[in-house]
DNA sequence: TATTTTTGCCAAATAATCTTCCGAAACACT
DNA sequence: AGTGTTTCGGAAGATTATTTGGCAAAAATA
């Protein structure tokens, strides 16, 4: 299983992350293959993993989510039982997008949606502060995005 | 244009959130319904504006993504000439994947991606700090990313 | 209540696409 | 040059997408 991307390759993932579901056929023409070799490689890279998944990108505000953070989270204590912990409760949270690990003022970072304000606030505190190893909270409010790209740079 | 989300409809944008590339047959099954009023309701919902679009996610790991981050940037000033110089910086660097504008201590929040420590402090001496209107920046660098979702909660 | 209108659904037919197979060409390595 | 490997392209059958027409239930109108 080849982890050489060539030319082809990377101009193969560069469409797919921007258009999810172009047709075998299309990219082919695209890439200036036809559509045998192309599909091939598409399946390559989904076995292997480089391609993890195609998803639907929705209208955040179409669908009613109106509020949109970014909360940084301190435990109360950083040993391996208290983020364990910490990570069993978010995982059951859907409202929760994403958490990350990070270093600096906080332990963890995450990415919350919600309808609206009053609905933001009891999730916070029926289900997030209710975390018994969460310490403290800090909520960043997103006011408007700018930027939201699913195409990534591929290095090399 | 209906805008009016039927449970249906949710069902719909939950299963392509997830599945962005299930086939219109397949999602007729799973959704109790048969093809042609299923695709009608894809195509509804596509041309609403509630789907944007399809995208393909990657495993930032195998492609050479070693370095994420979150960084928190102050800008000097906020009046709308600034803010709109220092979108428009961030707009051409490609490994800004996002951009918010937030409540609290910094102005914007930016998520980048990059392939090591090196092109990292690279990318952010050479490209953002190098934006006039950037007063400062503080980088949260990702250890680990335990929670990544794609598929957000449809409120009603 | 009766009639009209609208809406949503199904089934079937056609067009487009995917997928596989196999031979040919390009490439790398002796 | 020769051998082995990889990559490509074309054709065929299988699958899927898309369209069409028509039926039935719900909503609107009178």
């Amino acid at each position: 299983m080849s982890l050489k991307l060539d030319k082809i390759d990377r101009k193969i993932l560069e469409i797919l992350q921007s258009d999810g579901r172009i047709t075998n056929a299309q990219l082919s023409k695209e890439i200036g293959l036809s559509p045998a070799p192309t599909l091939e490689r598409v399946k390559k890279l989904e076995q292997s993993g480089i391609i993890k998944s195609y998803h639907a990108k929705l209208d955040t505000a179409k669908i009613n989510l109106g509020v949109s953070t970014f909360v940084q989270v301190t435990l109360r204590g950083h040993n391996k039982e208290n983020i364990e912990e910490f990570l069993k409760e978010i995982n059951t949270i859907e409202e929760v997008i994403e958490c990350h690990h990070i270093t600096g003022s906080g332990d963890f970072i995450l990415k919350i949606m919600a309808k609206d304000i009053a609905s933001y606030q009891k999730l916070m505190l029926e289900k997030v502060s209710d975390i018994k190893v969460v310490d403290s909270l800090q909520s960043l409010v997103i006011l408007s995005t700018f930027k939201d790209s699913k195409v990534l740079p591929i290095p090399n």
